[in-house]
DNA sequence: TTGAAAGCGCTAACAC
DNA sequence: GTGTTAGCGCTTTCAA
């Protein structure tokens, strides 16, 4: 069907050689650059990665396995990932297990079984048993986001750094007088979770105060669990004078709760939100916000992931860590007792 | 490194046939079964997906191009589509070309190198032209969210029936006795945005209503974009009774702006909103919304492609229209004179 | 049921 | 700079 080397060297006249080394970038004479050129067009000549694939023992693909493909934090990371890694002629496979241990797993040995040349892995098991095949079959292996400790040694990260960016949070606010800081967490077990919680917790500790399990809420990284944790710290009877809300989608979802209950921001209740400034621009100009650098992410995985690819198989793990950033608005002020 | 079925036919005595056919599902003595999976475990063998990709032409891998990832709408349309791909056993490679009409044609050049062997794409060039090459290699292509008339019998297509949905937004609306009815579209030029922009002036024209293009605004589907448009409609002199917002990203500005602004609903305006009343649930709890059938559109098509793909080259293409669902709240009332 | 052998489309020695 | 050739790891006739 569709036109191989073979039909071009017929057509050109050329050996085989000369073609590969005309697509592979190497110099060819004037004339038969002109020839090949002319055949491609003919014959509808169009490379065949699968066969350059089995040959060169590449598949130029990166696996990709995710929790979860509805989430802006992750979709703005596997988009910048993606640019990156395709301009490089990397394919991307998309896998997303739905935050299920079981399927994480199928995933991964999907990926194995098409020969991915790397696998970039948010981690839903904990234990990190579902990347065994990967890591036995000498792959790189990249987690972003979530480290898995056991791992440590055996894999590469580009993570942030979760505590201090819970504990720039907090310290902003405690600097300010405040002592009632409501924390709104994603789900419980999850790292990210939990590094925040131990910032959150070092940066009150520092400061004197003793924490309140009332204050500290799971919000399942979702707008709902968001909006249901602020509604559950309003209904407190000594309601928090300052919130911390740590990630986009609960911001959002603490936001509307707070508005919903006529809550005056910073009067009644300072606020610090996180991620994504840009889609606040119009609606929420001035909230105080911790932001991750995604798109940095993305990118950072990328090139590690190509820098682990060209160093030919000898390659020694690192572990990638972002900072975060405050961005400062108006949405805390000093505690008037 | 990595074990061959060479290697399995050594330390099996077997020939290659026997255990191609083994992993094929093939019938096998018994005893040769058992001495395959040993030899399995001991090699810890895996079959090589890109060998089969040459040797059968099938790479059993499908591209999805996609105008952004950062888009619900979009993921969870791809992420049950994946879902049921991958149960076939289709790896599904993901190239967002973030709306850039060069960046999609190269998205197609890149899937046809890799010998995809289906490609689905919510086109961002509404001409169709990049999918040229794909059309002549003679794989399925499946459009999804966005028709290109002028491939109608060259492509197949799974798509909501927009007119249809906004229609019956803005009848229930008319139903009402609302006459200045705000309406809040996507991008100008979008296959979406022409037919739900068609499906409200139908809707107006029945109901005897001269349409007014200061109520019709664009938001770009985005929620900064959805907000920036409610609050020019409430800016108006003559502000619209009542508002319809043609997707969830929208919808959500939309409400946004309305809280923000002091707007009751349904006293001082009725709102119908779009997609995703899950994720309202706790939220805005009453919102009436017309709903499209995301996971069917993404199962659908996985499967109008899996059919097409088991066709054996001799398909004929479908254009799969599915409805949508207007879910009563009581976000909309009487309009009280 | 099983084995031998050819070949999918490409790359990379190697010889010219 | 170019041509010849031998595989990469599989599937699939064809014979046994």
């Amino acid at each position: 069907m569709a036109a191989t080397m073979k039909d071009l060297a017929r057509e050109t006249g050329l050996g085989l050689a000369t073609l590969s080394k005309y697509f592979n970038g190497g110099t060819v004479r004037e004339k038969n650059r002109v020839l090949i050129e002319a055949a491609v067009r003919k014959l509808h000549y169009v490379p065949n990665e699968v066969a350059r694939s089995l040959k060169t023992q590449h598949s130029r693909a990166i696996g990709v396995v995710i929790p979860e493909l509805s989430n802006t934090f992750i979709t703005s990371i596997i988009s910048s990932m993606e640019d990156v890694l395709r301009k490089h002629d990397y394919a991307v496979i998309v896998c997303d297990c739905r935050s299920d241990i079981r399927r994480e797993k199928e995933a991964v040995e999907f990926l194995m079984h098409r020969r991915v040349d790397g696998l970039i892995n948010m981690a839903t098991d904990t234990t990190g048993a579902h990347l065994k095949t990967a890591l036995a079959a000498g792959i790189p292996v990249l987690l972003i986001d979530r480290l898995i400790e056991s791992l440590r040694n055996k894999v590469s990260a580009v993570i942030i750094d979760n505590a201090h960016a819970a504990g720039q949070a907090v310290r902003k606010l405690t600097g300010l007088g405040h002592r009632r800081i409501g924390l709104v967490l994603g789900s419980p077990g999850l790292y990210t979770t939990d590094c925040r919680l131990n910032g959150y917790l070092d940066a009150l500790k520092e400061a004197g105060i003793e924490p309140d399990d009332e204050y500290i809420r799971y919000g399942n990284y979702t707008m709902d669990g968001g909006y249901q944790a602020v509604q559950d710290l309003l209904a407190l009877k000594r309601r928090p004078t300052a919130l911390f809300v740590t990630n986009f989608e609960m911001t959002l979802g603490a936001m509307l709760a707070l508005q919903r209950g006529g809550i005056r921001i910073p009067e009644d209740l300072s606020v610090i939100g996180f991620d994504k400034l840009e889609l606040f621009g119009e609606i929420f100009p001035d909230l105080t916000l911790i932001r991750q650098p995604q798109l940095s992410i993305g990118r950072e995985a990328a090139n590690l992931m190509l820098d682990l690819l060209g160093s030919g198989g000898s390659f020694s793990h690192r572990i990638v860590t972002l900072s975060t950033e405050l961005t400062e608005g108006s949405s805390v002020r000093v505690l008037k007792p």
